[in-house]
Formats: C-alpha cells, sequence, structure tokens
DNA sequence: ATCGCTGCAAATGCTTTGCAAGTAC
DNA sequence: GTACTTGCAAAGCATTTGCAGCGAT
C-alpha cells in the first residue's frame, strides 16, 4: 500500500473521519499526475474515467479535505481556477517545503521549481516585523524559452 | 495635477480611448488608498462616496483596464475576491518592482513589505530554464506577532 | 444502528457581458 | 456625429451547500 494512501487512512481515522473510495481515489489521481498543476474539473474527469458515479462535489469536498490534511497544495494561478497537486512533504508542523512556479504570459505553461533561497529572507522580514512565518509561495512570471521568440509585443499585457 | 493622472491620461489617448470621470475617479481612489490591498466591491464603495451614480460594472471594467495599463497591481490572496493597490514603478518596460506581502493566518491582515532579494534566484532560475522573467509575486504566509501569542491550534488549518 | 458521506440540484459570490442611452472628442 | 462608455440587469463560472438516501464502522 502506498505511504501517502496509508497517511490519508491515518489521518482520517484520528478526526473519526470515513475512508470512502472517492476520497482514496481522488487522492490516486493527484499522485498519478504528480508535477502537473489540476484544476477541479480536470480532477474530476480523470475520477470519473475510473469511477464514473462520483460527484463533482465529492470531488471538491474531497479536495478540501487533503489540503487541510496537508496531502495536496492549492496553488491559484489567477487564471480563473484553483490548481491542485500532490504535497512534496508531509511533516505534521513546521514548514511547508512546496516548489514555486513560473508561469508563461504566453502560453500559459507552468514550469515547477525547487529552490528554497528563502530561508534568508524569511528570517529577514520575520526579524523586522515580528511575523512568525510557516510558509511561502513564490510566482515568476516571463517568457518560457518557446515563446520568447515570439515576443507578443502590446501596449497591453497578454490577455489570459 | 497628479503624476499618476497624467500617465492614465496620456496611454488612455495612446490608444484612442476616452477619459472619462469614472476612469479618474478609480484611480484616485486607488491613489488615496496606497497602501491598502483593496476589493472591486471596497472600490466601489469609496467611488460611491465621491460620485454616488458610478455602477459596479464600471468600477470593474476601470479596474481592469487601470491593470492592463500598469498603473494598478492585482493581488489574488485567496480570501474569495481580487484586491487591487497602485503600482508602485511604472517603468514601461522592463520589471515591475512590485513589492510582497505578508499574509496572517490567523486574522487575515496583510502586510506589505519592500524587499529585493529575488534577483539572484531570477537569474539563477532564467540560466537553468531559459525562462525570461518579468515579473515576480512573493505571498509569505503565517502570524503576525498580535496573533503570534493566541496560537490557534488545530489539526487542520485555520479556516480562512 | 449510528453518524458521516455522497450525489444531485440549487444556491452563492465574484466578475463579466449585452444592450440602450449617455458622453468625450 | 461617431465611437467609446456607462449603468443596469442578466449571465457566467467556479465553488459551496441543503438534503434525502447511502455507506463505513
Amino acid at each position: 500500500m502506498n505511504e501517502r494512501t496509508e497517511q490519508l487512512k491515518t489521518r482520517l481515522k484520528a478526526k473519526g473521519l470515513k475512508i470512502t473510495t472517492q476520497r482514496l481515489l481522488v487522492l490516486r489521481v493527484l499522485m498519478d499526475n504528480a508535477g502537473e498543476h489540476l484544476t477541479a474539473e480536470e480532477i474530476y474527469a480523470k475520477t470519473c474515467e475510473l469511477n464514473p458515479g462520483i460527484g463533482l462535489a465529492t470531488v471538491y469536498r474531497s479536495i478540501q479535505l487533503l489540503t487541510q490534511l496537508g496531502l495536496v497544495d492549492r496553488i491559484n494561478l489567477d487564471d480563473g481556477s484553483a490548481r491542485y497537486e500532490i504535497s512534496d512533504a508531509d511533516e505534521e508542523k513546521g514548514k511547508h517545503h512546496r516548489h514555486h512556479h513560473l508561469i508563461c504570459l504566453n502560453c500559459g505553461k507552468i514550469i515547477p521549481f525547487e529552490k528554497d533561497l528563502l530561508e534568508e529572507l524569511e528570517r529577514n522580514v520575520s526579524e523586522t516585523t515580528g511575523f512568525q512565518i510557516v510558509d511561502h509561495e513564490v510566482r515568476l512570471y516571463g517568457y518560457c524559452s518557446d515563446c520568447s521568440k515570439a515576443e507578443v509585443k502590446s501596449g497591453l499585457r497578454t490577455e489570459e
């Protein structure tokens, strides 16, 4: 049995919640698509392939639960719908070690990158403001290597 | 006449768009509330105080226009509605020099901070991936000094 | 047998859009 | 006068919720 699946079961039991086919299924889809950034609708479509009876509302509820349990990260790229991906780490307490995202302003491609050059920044900010930092999210916007050539230029930013 | 107002007028003319009371008003509200992070609804309320006739849809349209013209930044803190603030810099081309945000997970307070420790990160990522970076956004989540004491602890993250 | 969970449909909340009248140029 | 804009109301989307029946423990 998968490690994350075990974690899900343990955490559900710990809260008196039930282990259902739907919850396991949503977790599986997210695991099978690690590295992707799926919308709720996309997750729903993939769960339907495996279990046609599932409802969209249940997918939403499961995603929300998995996120709260720390097994899934939600990211919002301002493209109209939230996206979800399996969480990198699973420390129960302390800092999430999530990765960050490069977003192409032209083609919408999302490229994840792993880097933790923020420790210094966080320490600095923490000292200055008294803020206790537990998580962070970084997004870099630009043009991917494919689109750099095309150089879409206009007074307005490229419509999203 | 204000510098930003002049910029707005210039940029509108350059595009064959019209200089209207409503557009100037929305810009003024954002300027008068620099440092705040207003939702469209909040901007609407403030414009109504100055010009009761204005419509919410027009506020949305104006905000969108101002954002496209680079005079306003949109930020999304995942609290249900987008927020807007007057842009820091106004370079026509090149990199936006926007500031970043500390978000309190307990009280929802948003504290802006100015720091540009990302240059190094961006250079690094750019070399590695061939991505041409033009903008970035950083959000740090944690507990503000006021809330650090309260230490809301539960298995689930604090509901937003 | 409980109490939680699901699926459906309806509801919600933010944002956008269609349209006729109004306004800047 | 000609577009572009506005205000209103209606529409659009993503997401949430109410509820009756279903399912896990």
